[in-house]
DNA sequence: GGCATTCATTGATCTCGATCAAGGAAAGCG
DNA sequence: CGCTTTCCTTGATCGAGATCAATGAATGCC
């Protein structure tokens, strides 16, 4: 259990800057929210305007309903990430706890406005926004032009990049989502998920502890399966 | 046909800031290189460093290559528009021109560079970013969550918005892609979305004309088509 | 303006992943 | 610790869209 102090400074380490002056660090607390959501609990925030938040704690998905039942994840995201919420438009969007966790929320306008002659904090914000992009035009690519296969093993990949843990040169991953989760992210259903990871499995390329583990066993096999390009020679 | 401080005068005017010193200027000046491209022809850049484009004229098509012989279209662009490309990573990118286009480019680190004391610069870009990301992320949502006349009522709503003319209260478009342009953007085959086509035309919520033209005859039915959630009352 | 080429449409069939349906294994809880 | 619930896995079948194939309509070129 964070405070919100100790969450801010976190988040200001991240985004402003440090040469900021202590009236700037004070308004762009006041517009700071902080919310501790239980898993499976759903984010409350105003969805007329976008949201800029910071994940304190825990991790979360973005999920954008498409229609009824049919919900796709946009991102997953961890300790440390800041993303942003857009406001709802063709879609709803709603942030949701994959575990225990602390985010802390402030309206994407209000903090331009602040930081508009503030290049440091603009350079930070660019920054996250630069990565949001890659990782979406990624998955766009995944959900485009890849078989299920591909997807779950680019899946893994992009995983272990993010929360993987090395031991005695294995990449072992615990992952927070449900297969349910994997599926709407990667525009799958959980039966379809399952059969690939079972199939991962079989050939060697993984090997599963339960529900949420998971070891990389070979990774030039799983960038195969990921179907990524052959590093050039 | 333009020429090169024209063309420049008018990125600046988009992404630079008004205020900036007359040498700031010719540094970014300096940075930038003019392409003409001439239709379905491809930019020429070095693909180990992101870049900034900016198109002076025509429309291109920003395409990754998931595989041989599978593309994905991440985005296409049209006159005025700014957007990246990424450095090649996972995916090699490349900028193909669907009509004949002018093209200034800028390598994306050096820009960061020059602007990083410059707040006005650094909003428009991440103003910039912040809607490459907002379409992805829909295109993510069709990708992952849509049926194929969904996808195709999407893609044609998109581009209405963004390349329609009005007549009359009646929106028409003049595609400069490809139905095989379409298809690698929507994740679908150049039947699919021919057949989809036509299926929209037989309902009536569109005309076309020739190959490139379409009349959206129906706004309503086309976003019910689309699968958008319903205005909320 | 006729011819050739490219592109779009339409039809027939096939396939990958969705859907439907049952078990089986974890995790939560008394 | 056993029971319940939830989640995951595996199997059988179905269907949307891919693929294969042929025809038809635009566009470019001489």
């Amino acid at each position: 259990m964070t405070n919100f102090p100790e969450a801010f400074d976190r988040f200001a380490l991240q985004i402003l800057s440090a040469d900021l002056s202590d009236e700037a660090h004070r308004r762009f607390q006041s517009l700071a929210r902080m919310t501790a959501l239980e898993k499976d609990r759903v984010l409350d925030f105003d969805d007329t305007r976008a949201q800029l938040v910071f994940v304190a704690r825990g991790a979360t998905k973005l999920v954008a309903h498409a229609s009824e039942s049919r919900d796709q994840i946009v991102a997953f995201h961890f300790v440390g990430d800041v993303f942003s919420i857009p406001e709802r438009d063709n879609y709803s969007y709603s942030v949701c706890a994959l575990t225990d966790c602390e985010l802390l929320s402030l309206p994407a306008a209000e903090v331009l406005d602040l930081a508009a002659n503030e290049a440091r904090i603009l350079s930070h914000l660019l920054h996250n926004t630069t990565v949001s992009l890659q990782r979406c035009r990624e998955k766009t690519i995944a959900l485009g032009r890849k078989t299920a296969v591909e997807r779950v093993a680019v899946f893994l990949l992009a995983m272990a990049d993010r929360i993987g843990l090395e031991h005695g040169g294995l990449i072992s991953l615990d992952l927070p989502m449900s297969r349910r989760d994997i599926a709407e992210s990667l525009g799958l259903t959980i039966e379809t998920v399952s059969r690939q990871i079972s199939l991962l499995r079989e050939g060697g390329l993984i090997a599963t502890a339960g529900r949420s583990g998971i070891a990389l066993r070979d990774m030039a096999g799983l960038r195969a399966s990921a179907g990524y390009l052959h590093e050039a020679a």
